[in-house]
DNA sequence: ACTTGGCACTCGGGAACACAGAGTGCTAGA
DNA sequence: TCTAGCACTCTGTGTTCCCGAGTGCCAAGT
């Protein structure tokens, strides 16, 4: 049904419509595009492309618009992905270089994204549940209170303060915390739970009342966290392009965790480093964007997800580049910190 | 020159021109607002308001609109900051009571004025450098990494994994910490530097290396940690406001943290709770917005500053009393922490 | 000295209209 | 199967026209 020539019409149209953001003629395809047939001819396959849904017209004698199948065919069987330069990657390599903490390779990390893609990045902070703990720390503020910071392998460290239900002096809190840390220490975060289970048992009768707020809290602060922390960065680049649901639903997307982290999507198990790109309306909200995303994290152990989102009328080739390559960067340099 | 009645109609027409967004005539004023006269009085009025430069036409014969002076003159005599009601208070406060750290009580407080306005929220983190050290953690990770953790009297943490020059046992290290907070304890961050300066000779000659790297990554971390931190909420309610410098502007302002420092300005230190208003031209970058903007902080020291950002044509009234009342909640939650 | 009604003037914005140009579909011929 | 030609259909643009809101000014009234 769809010959050769039908899919070069198809990827020609799509490269120029992403290009020129106009509707595609015939003429011009025939003209730009070297593919030795009159416009006529074309004609006739773009009658046939929008037989088969993959192009449209806005209105009647306008050019041609690629479909959201459109766009799908040519991202899985036309297009192939577009390495960056070498610059670009040496800037990368720098820039992400100089992250001091977690924090700051996350926020690095996104905005490297969206000025490489000009459009929104989008990064998920490292999961906590596939981390492990690294250290937990009790810091006594005062005969009341203690801090409680947990640091896990991926450089997070999360810290809450907690109201004891009664005077517990510093050598009692120095022991839970070597307590504490003999039993979680390297263990991942998804055990800690059924870990600390027989804790309290195992200590003093007195200091159970203040074993056990502590260990609510720090059980607490593991289940909060669950639902991920995500952070976005390029709005401005959201101004020059029309998204057809409007831009005030894309904002409040960007703003709403919940949504943000349903378009990024959830790591496919079998190959978690694999690109995923979601078009118009595969999203699950947000219709008129598209999603390109793909997991990041040393080899075997994902962390998170980090991508971008954009209208869909795309680069797709040159964005799929751009999240790869930022994807690995991050991956190795999280590996060695 | 100005004399009541000019005010009143100047007043009014702010009123009108920001519920309406459209340029207000002076029959429309006659009708609305009780003001006694007829139309062709109000006529006069506005010419000489306009040959004063408080409010313009766009075009000729269209109705009037305030100008960036007019708007001054209305926040500065014409209006009073309206205060909340007292569902709006109760909301405020029991969504603020819910947050378990700082990080949570920043994300609240911007999501929630953004809410409470309707415009654009931004939060400075409250400031390290006239906050105490509450707390200096040492964590070994390995022997030849620690991690640093600085715990502020604001509940802020930050932490460093520090690369050491050599191998140092745990008693070292643990020594010194004891060192370290009998040294820094309660004191005031700016004084952290001349406090550390003598410590590497009053240790061991052996363990200077390491504390030397350990203490520069300390002062660094007071430095880099200087130009504050500062997040934004509520971009969506741009959607819908024009501006006359353009979307793309205001969004690439409020991704650069620098940008968005110096538009909520300074606190003034003799009276650093006012309410700060900053109308269109007045501000630094953004000649199109207005910022409204206050410090907040228990008491007589002022952490940090928060405010929301919108367009010039801005119920002010209304703006003036959220920004001041979210502050005055925020100041009263971070001084009980 | 202000205020008011009347009146002519100005301009923006919408409706109606024509028109050029790009693009298409179709058909007949190579 | 491709190509050339042709008639057709739109959109977008430019033009014109007109209505109406709103103004500025003036002369009369209080």
């Amino acid at each position: 049904m769809l010959d050769d020539r039908k899919l070069a019409v198809l990827r020609a149209i799509v490269e120029d419509y992403v290009s020129t953001n106009e509707p595609v003629g015939s003429k011009a395809l025939a003209e730009r595009h070297n593919l030795k047939v009159s416009p006529a001819t074309i004609r006739n396959d773009m009658a046939a492309l929008e037989e088969e849904g993959y192009i449209t017209q806005p209105h009647t004698s306008a050019g041609r618009v690629p479909t959201d199948k459109g766009y799908r065919l040519f991202v899985d069987r036309l297009s192939q992905v577009k390495p960056l330069s070498g610059a670009e990657r040496r800037a990368i390599e720098t820039f992400l270089a100089g992250a001091v903490d977690l924090d700051d390779v996350v926020t690095r990390t996104v905005r490297l994204l969206a000025q490489l893609t000009r459009q929104v990045a989008v990064v998920q902070y490292p999961t906590l549940t596939r981390s492990t703990v690294r250290h937990v720390e009790l810091v006594p503020l005062n005969d009341r209170r203690v801090m409680l910071v947990l640091i896990t392998n991926t450089g997070r460290v999360e810290q809450r303060v907690i109201e004891l239900p009664e005077v517990v002096d510093e050598t009692r809190i120095a022991h839970l915390r070597a307590v504490l840390n003999a039993c979680l220490d390297g263990c991942g975060l998804s055990n800690v739970p059924e870990l600390v289970a027989d804790l309290p048992e195992r200590l003093p009768v007195e200091d159970r009342p203040a074993v056990a707020t502590i260990l609510s809290v720090l059980l607490e602060t593991l289940v909060e966290r669950h639902d991920e922390k995500i952070v976005f960065a390029g709005a401005a680049n959201l101004a020059g392009a029309d998204f057809s649901t409007g831009l005030r639903d894309v904002l409040e997307a960007l703003e709403e965790q919940v949504v943000l982290m349903r378009l990024l999507g959830e790591t496919t198990s079998d190959t978690p480093s694999a690109l995923t790109v979601r078009i118009g309306s595969e999203n699950p909200y947000l219709r008129g964007t598209s999603v390109v995303a793909t997991g990041y994290g040393s080899g075997d152990n994902q962390l998170a997800r980090l991508g971008v989102l954009g209208p869909t009328r795309m680069d797709y080739p040159v964005t799929m580049g751009a999240v790869r390559a930022v994807a690995r960067y991050v991956s190795q340099i999280l590996a060695a910190s």
